[in-house]
DNA sequence: TGTACATCAGTGAACGCGCGTTCACTGATGTAC
DNA sequence: TGTACATCAGTGAACGCGCGTTCACTGATGTAC
């Protein structure tokens, strides 16, 4: 052969981290398999000797989005105690470079209102990813009792991501900051934080 | 002439409300001009007529959303007093109803994650139905202090909306159910209302 | 009162474009003998 | 050691389709004279 054994593999990740980032920009319909393939630097012809079809890479894109988040969280974590984990986990969800940085956020706020237009295939990739990233909340949360515990992280979720993606659908810069700024405060508060510095 | 004065007009408002109505079920990428105009019994090419443009259509669907749902609600809350307003909305908002109903919900919800890729017509559109829906919702808060206030309905809305978008996208109906009953629970809560019956 | 003309909402064919998908081909390298 | 063949990731032209948009036309009725 006169690729490495390990080539295809590492072109479809590339494919895949790409697509990761311009589904959520962009949305399922925002972007086209002839784009992704150029911006790894391949034709949109090679595409189908690694998906069969964009459905499929679609419903890649999002598990690859949820893994994407979830290193980045690890990585932003390493060393630290379980509330200084929620603590960040907060604080980076609700920050204006959050808000701002739709193509390596949370999948969940990017794509929720797309879903239920999705095909089976995406939107069982998409359940998966928000049901391990709610378990990981739980995980997090104060409360002992475990059905509380469990409805606790689902409120909390529910209301990050409602507070982020109204913060990105207004125009109002002031009314955007203070949404998000309230939100970090109130979130901190219901997780038993401390409250947030500055 | 061979129509009546407001036969134009008619014909207009006929095709917003099926367009409001596509919008919110589909996305704007999710219907066509022709669709629209075959369910309202038109061919595709009169459309040209009553919209420059199929992203002008988009932002006037957007207000008459806006406006389809003020007066769902006040149809609903005739002869009520405040807090029975409120709780009416609240119950509404976080019902499976709402949830299941997405062509004739709140645009805010249906629409939240499409808004950070459209265009300034229809930004502008969603931006000021938002702000409308936000300052109703302000007059209904317990809370005295303006700026408490302002910030107590923002809140409000951020976890509604995000409670009833994620309900809506993950294909667990129990969590789902149980996701709408905890955060109704805790909205009246919040703004001062007895706990729900049921 | 009757005839010619103007009006205008709606029709339907056509255009151009982008997109998902297919497929015959390329060309570099490994393998068989 | 050299030659013929197999492999396979990637190429690029082509196809079919749906869509937004344009435009010459229709046909019913009102108006001018």
């Amino acid at each position: 052969m006169r690729y490495t054994d390990t080539h295809k593999a590492e072109t479809r990740r590339r494919v895949l981290r790409v697509a990761a980032r311009a589904l959520r920009a962009r949305g399922p319909d925002g972007f086209s398999v002839a784009e992704i393939m150029a911006e790894v630097g391949l034709t949109h012809g090679g595409f189908y000797a690694h998906f069969p079809s964009k459905e499929a890479l679609i419903a890649a894109a999002v598990e690859e989005a949820f893994e994407d988040i979830r290193r980045r969280h690890l990585r932003r974590t390493a060393g630290k105690t379980t509330p200084q984990a929620l603590a960040a986990y907060i604080d980076a969800y609700l920050s204006p470079r959050h808000r701002d940085g739709l193509q390596s956020g949370c999948p969940i706020a990017a794509l929720a209102s797309d879903m239920p237009r999705q095909g089976p295939l995406v939107r069982t990739a998409y359940d998966k990813g928000a049901a391990g990233l709610l378990a990981r909340l739980e995980h997090w949360m104060p409360e002992v009792e475990p059905l509380k515990r469990r409805s606790l992280a689902a409120s909390v979720l529910a209301e990050m991501v409602g507070a982020v993606i109204l913060a990105r659908a207004i125009d109002d810069a002031d009314a955007s900051a203070r949404l998000l700024a309230d939100s970090r405060r109130r979130m901190r508060a219901r997780t038993g934080l401390a409250a947030a510095q500055a």
